[in-house]
RNA sequence: GGGCGCAUAGCUCAGUGGUAGAGCGCCGCCCUUACAAGGCGGAUGUCGGCGGUUCGAAACCGUCUGCGCCCA
């Protein structure tokens, strides 16, 4: 980052805002992305507008990015997450507040150290062979030359960070985080070390979080065993069936009255010299398999937690790389291999009284190498999760922190509610190494990050690292200074949203929780988790690379430009439901984003201008004052829906807002005024650079990059990024003109459809005599400029009537017109205009409904029949008046 | 096995008690001087099935079927 970014002031005339904008005069018909984007990104960052301000006084305004992996690319998730969180902080931006969207990137433990330890198989090396400190070197190495690629693809989604604030994890200022917060919970008692169950991967070779687990459904075999005999006899089933040489009981339901003489016994396990208890535990489900099971604490949590309170024996059966440790038959086999085995010597000895295959059941795999997960009994560091877990459930009970969407509470409430230890060491070498010391006298010293290590023979440092997770959970303080009590922690900690996917309210989002709560004097980390679903393929189904439907965001953008990516998942984003998203899609937004290029084309070749104050309503035509109306209900509307995280319904919004109302209608009406000059042309440039101006404003958060071309040429200002958010006006709403213009709108449509059922050339030309009753009387030119009606001349022969609303239209086609065509048209409205006065005399018939429903309801009831009994009697003349034929 | 959610046009989805909507796709006409990445017009739904509540149900309740997700 250079320091010479002097952020300028907002509003500033700039004489120089045009050069990277476009010019009026030679503004091309089609929009190139390509051209546009990437030096417009340079110039903000230039420009400093996402540098946040520690000093300045404005409200502050704080998203921190989630961190993406380190070794990771740029997804369509990512892009999504982003194009939303970028919305939100630059409509702060424009709102005044000091925004901050701070970046960064997690160092992935796991991922990381694979990626490095297969270059190092290229050579034939393994981490061991170079050792500890060198692969760590290593690890920097590859960091430097090959991390964070998504850091670039960022900017060419044009995500509005402040990239003098990156943060990494392993940096030095978040080590020392991470070190203070191990300490101070290792003081208070809530790290502690124990020998549990845990996920293993026996080719990683370390401990997994649960997230790093993929359960899959696979085929395998449930074999049903008989253990002991004769009367002191069970059957027990497992898909695991070289756990039973770690056996060290079976378990019954203590109501169960099968094996109620059991209980309290030992019975002989097949295949070893042992004989194993019969005990009565109340979590064995009696319906399930015959109601007996076997436990094996050393390899399964279930098993474990019967073994804790039963006081079992723990055999561990498996080595670190899943081979068989128990003398005998057995030893040395591979735990697949060991699995057939044991099942087979079972049968040679008429033990297996029954065998399902295939028997589908969910089996765990590694989610770096897939190596099928081993359930392990083993030494870890864990976090004693409840007295953290308590607060942060509290805090979204009692408002202080709330969900959006709020249904997905329960989700976060089921975690947070029902809490278990989390295992937070990593058998790892790359990542934040556990700041404990063992002493020869088997002393445990945890140090703090200002402390000495213990030195001297026989001490020595656990050689673990912590899980990724235990980082990334300080993310929003760590990135912000803390443990120092910087200015930027004052400035911008508590942040203001979270936004995230909701796949990972567990694994980050009550991290984040608890530790925000416990290191920040019980100040949340923010007010707002706005959770997102996941982007799916256009037919709804999940992007998967192995099935060829995953799509990289950055072709997209080549093709289409980043606004078109953005705008499209925008417009999918339901709060909290997934994306669907299609290159049609994509391209629909391409079409909008030109579609805008071209409206503001027309509005700079048209003098459109935005000086001088907005004239005074009643110096306005009533299109001007429909359009100033609508677009104040519209500025309206969008604040209210950013304030709800509706981003899906204010792209909606804005997409019609822009094209149906301001680019097909109002750009249309303004064009007879335009021609005409005078006052209400002057008028109405005004009032067509005002709306369009304000629309690109609005825009802007979501496509920033075609609204800041754009709003640039047609300002001559210095960028839209630090221009003001639109302010709704009430005043100008104006409902009177929005009847009017929605009359006139039906007058125009209802010629439209007579020209397309006619089979009229769109183009042509026909002389007209109109009639125009109340306020469309002001819009005959209008009208004639709409539809090309030419005046009536003296030889005008009306061939053709049509009549609607307010307005009677005589036409002279030169000629027969089609009557068929005609009348069958008619027929259908007045079809439509009886169906609807049969369902709404029936309402009027029902003493019920006029009793009890609403008095409005019958009001509008009353008013539809009316409407449906003229439009009968005026399409009934109009048939009437045809030709035979 | 437990919990949660979903089922609306060909596709993807809005709509939560008062006349069924959007985008894309589809059909027809048109290169009309901002835009063919466009304009104009049009067609398309027993709102998954059944039952109930209500004057009135796509919406609320029950149930069945199908699908998805989370947990075990």
């Amino acid at each position: 980052m250079t320091d010479t970014n002097q952020r300028p002031e907002p509003h500033a005339h700039d004489a120089n805002a045009g050069d990277h904008s476009v010019q009026p005069t030679t503004l091309p018909t089609q929009y190139s992305p390509a051209e546009v984007e990437g030096p417009l990104y340079e110039r903000w960052i230039e420009r400093g507008y996402f540098q946040a301000d520690a000093k300045s006084d404005k409200p502050p305004y704080t998203i921190v990015i989630p961190p993406p992996n380190v070794t990771g690319a740029l997804h369509l998730g990512h892009a999504f997450q982003h194009t939303l969180m970028d919305a939100l902080t630059r409509r702060k931006r424009m709102q005044g507040y000091e925004a901050l969207w701070l970046p960064g990137m997690d160092h992935a433990g796991i991922a990381t150290q694979n990626k490095v330890e297969q270059q190092l198989a290229e050579q034939g090396l393994s981490r061991h062979d170079i050792g500890r400190e060198a692969f760590v070197e290593k690890v920097w190495e590859w960091k430097e030359q090959y991390g964070g690629r998504i850091l670039g693809q960022m900017r060419r989604l044009g995500d509005g960070v402040d990239w003098s604030r990156e943060r990494f994890t392993m940096d030095e200022g978040l080590s020392q985080a991470v070190q203070t917060i191990f300490k101070k919970l290792f003081d208070d008692g809530l790290i502690y070390r124990a020998e549990r169950i845990i996920n293993w991967c026996p080719r990683c070779l370390t401990a997994l979080s649960d997230i790093e687990v993929e359960h899959e459904d696979r085929a395998g075999e449930l074999v049903s065993i008989r253990y002991g005999d004769g009367e002191d006899s069970v059957v027990v089933a497992t898909t695991r069936a070289e756990t039973l040489l770690g056996d060290t009981a079976v378990a019954v339901h203590p109501d169960d009255p099968r094996y109620a003489h059991l209980v309290g016994r030992t019975i002989a396990l097949p295949l070893t010299d042992r004989r194993i208890p019969v005990v009565a535990d109340e979590h064995v489900d009696p319906e399930f398999g015959t109601g007996a099971v076997k436990v094996t604490p050393a390899h399964d949590p279930n098993d474990f937690a019967i073994g804790q309170r039963h006081d079992l024996p723990n055999i561990n059966v498996l080595d670190e790389h899943g081979i068989i440790t128990v003398h005998g038959p057995f030893l040395g086999l591979d735990r697949f291999e060991a699995r057939e085995a044991v099942v087979g010597t079972l049968r040679e000895q008429g033990r297996i009284v029954e065998e399902k295959r295939p028997y589908m059941h969910a089996v765990g795999h590694c989610s770096r190498c897939h190596t099928v997960v081993e359930p392990r009994l083993s030494l870890q560091w864990w976090v004693k999760v409840a007295p953290l877990a308590g607060p942060a459930a509290e805090a979204v009970r009692d408002g202080r922190v709330q969900i959006h969407p709020k249904e997905l509470e329960g989700r976060y409430f089921s975690w947070v509610d029902n809490m278990y230890d989390w295992c937070i060491s990593r058998q790892l070498w790359w990542g934040h190494r556990i700041p404990v010391w063992y002493g020869p006298d088997g002393e445990v010293v945890c140090v703090g990050p200002d402390e000495q290590p213990p030195t001297g023979d026989g001490w020595h440092q656990d050689p673990d690292v912590l899980d990724t997770w235990f980082s990334s959970g300080l993310w929003p303080f760590s990135t912000l200074g803390w443990p120092e009590q910087t200015r930027d922690l004052e400035k911008f900690y508590p942040t203001d949203v979270l936004l995230t996917g909701h796949d990972i309210i567990f694994f980050w989002v009550a991290r984040m929780m608890m530790f925000g709560l416990y290191a920040m004097d019980g100040q949340a980390p923010f007010h707002t988790i706005a959770l997102t679903g996941l982007v799916r393929d256009q037919f709804g189904k999940k992007m998967s690379k192995s099935s060829g439907t995953a799509v990289d965001p950055l072709d997209w953008m080549d093709e289409f430009g980043a606004d078109a990516v953005r705008f499209t998942l925008a417009s999918g984003a339901n709060p909290g439901a997934d994306v669907p998203i299609g290159e049609d899609w994509v391209k629909a937004s391409r079409n909008f984003c030109n579609k805008i290029w071209n409206a503001t084309r027309f509005a700079l070749m048209n003098g459109a201008t935005l000086e001088g104050p907005l004239p005074a309503a009643d110096e306005l035509t009533t299109a001007d004052r429909w359009i100033l109306s609508r677009l104040n209900d519209v500025v309206a509307q969008v604040d209210g829906l950013y304030e709800d995280y509706q981003f899906a319904k204010l792209s909606d919004l804005l997409y019609h807002f822009a094209w149906d109302e301001v680019f097909a209608w109002y750009v249309e009406l303004s064009k007879s005024t335009l021609a005409e000059g005078g006052p209400h042309a002057d008028a109405a440039r005004r009032v067509l650079g005002e709306v369009i101006e304000v629309t690109l404003r609005l825009l802007h958060p979501v496509i920033p990059f075609v609204t800041d071309a754009l709003w640039t040429t047609l300002t001559g200002r210095e960028s839209v990024v630090v221009a003001e958010w639109p302010a709704a006006d009430a005043t100008r709403r104006d409902a009177a003109a929005e009847a009017e213009i929605g009359e006139l709108q039906q007058v125009v449509t209802e010629i439209r459809r007579f020209w397309a059922d006619q089979g009229l050339n769109p183009g042509q030309k026909v002389p007209a005599r109109l009639e125009l009753s109340g306020s469309l009387a002001a819009h005959e030119a209008a009208l004639r400029s709409l539809v090309r009606f030419q005046p009536a001349g003296a030889d005008f022969t009306a061939t053709a009537s049509l009549s609607v609303a307010g307005a009677k239209v005589e036409l002279d086609l030169s000629g027969t017109i089609d009557v068929a065509a005609e009348r069958k048209r008619l027929a259908k409205d007045l079809a439509a205009a009886e169906k609807e006065l049969t369902q709404a005399r029936a309402k009027l018939a029902n003493e019920a409904f006029l009793a009890k429903a609403a008095p409005v309801a019958v009001e509008k009831i009353h008013a539809r029949q009316a409407k449906a009994e003229a439009d009968i009697t005026r399409l009934g003349a109009q048939i009437a008046a045809l030709p035979a034929g």
